[in-house]
DNA sequence: ACCTGAACACCGTTCAAGT
DNA sequence: ACCTGAACACCGTTCAAGT
């Protein structure tokens, strides 16, 4: 019977889950659906639109939420994170389709950051900026705590020293994150500031 | 005549600066160095360490400066920036060095600016955080920067509304770092409360 | 419209055997 | 000690031909 887009990225995610993203091959995803390597490609045109597809279905539960704007920026971080997390390699999956920019999810996710930080007293024209740098936070730092998250399930035993970059995750992550928004809480004094200079 | 670990990464160097990471390949290495593969694996145990030793090179220029905390932050961030502009896909390079732990020279650049972020008010327990919270950033920008800027350097047109991402990336870039600085600066105020709640 | 089969042009890594 | 040659077990993508 037909093969459709949904199951196909149905059995990309399975994958994904079960292996991680070396095993997530084009090959290895037809050999699992039971069609042709080549079949794959009238659906897709090529692997970096189907882990595209893959990665707009992870991030189907990160939404906005009511309220100011720094709870906005805060849910969204950590339902970001919490997607991320709930995929074998999850973050680097997303941090690679939202770099080659085939993630239409990750650009929803930037637009409503933007928006929060745009009422937060950072200048319109720079909230998207504002957004993208959260962003790159959130990816980096859920990456890297995958990673290790991931090692040490296999067994593998980790150094004493960067034993301290892996307890309190959550904590460490609302530090980083408190970094990025009393930054922009500090924003309104410069662009005050700034229009003074060139009155 | 004998082949050393440093013809080995001269070689990969050049062949990235080139035609970029996706023709790094041990194989094409082996090619341009005309020995086999195999020769490759006596030097370096596999192609992580090599693309490591490569990252390592590129970071080379990267040190901390003389002054206050805000002055090492921002130096050793433009410095960071500045070594990846100078190479093919160097961003993207680092980050997958950096996310492996392939990259001595990234080690000691999340030193410097852990140390300048505990001169800073952050917390000493913070301060790695802090470094690798910076590091998030500089890496996630300019490997964003630097793909668009490769993108239309390859001649091909940018759709008008990402326009606004590709003009003055230099302030753009010291904006976002200023969000991160401000947020350090902030930590004191957070400290010192903090303190007083458990008294 | 949708898929197969087969090919094209590659990969990273290993390892017995050579010098 | 250092390297070759050849193999192993794969990749992503294309495309004529089939149904």
């Amino acid at each position: 019977m037909q093969l459709h887009k949904r199951d196909v990225i149905d059995a990309a995610a399975a994958l994904l889950d079960s292996y991680g993203i070396a095993d997530l091959t084009m090959r290895r995803l037809a050999r699992e659906l039971k069609v042709s390597p080549g079949a794959l490609y009238w659906h897709f045109p090529n692997k970096q639109a189907l882990l595209g597809a893959v990665a707009d279905r992870i991030l189907q539960t990160v939404d906005d939420v009511p309220g100011d704007w720094r709870d906005r920026v805060e849910a969204v971080c950590a339902r970001l994170r919490d997607a991320l997390l709930s995929h074998t390699d999850g973050a680097e999956l997303v941090s690679a389709t939202f770099a080659s920019g085939h993630s239409q999810a990750m650009a929803r996710i930037v637009e409503v950051l933007a928006d929060a930080a745009t009422q937060a007293p950072v200048a319109p024209s720079k909230g998207e900026l504002a957004a993208r740098t959260v962003v790159y936070y959130v990816l980096g730092f859920t990456a890297d705590e995958q990673s290790r998250l991931q090692w040490d399930a296999s067994g593998a035993a980790l150094p004493d020293e960067q034993a301290v970059l892996t307890t309190n995750p959550t904590e460490r992550f609302a530090f980083g994150l408190r970094l990025l928004v009393d930054g922009m809480a500090a924003a309104r004094a410069e662009t005050v500031a700034a229009a003074r200079n060139f009155e």
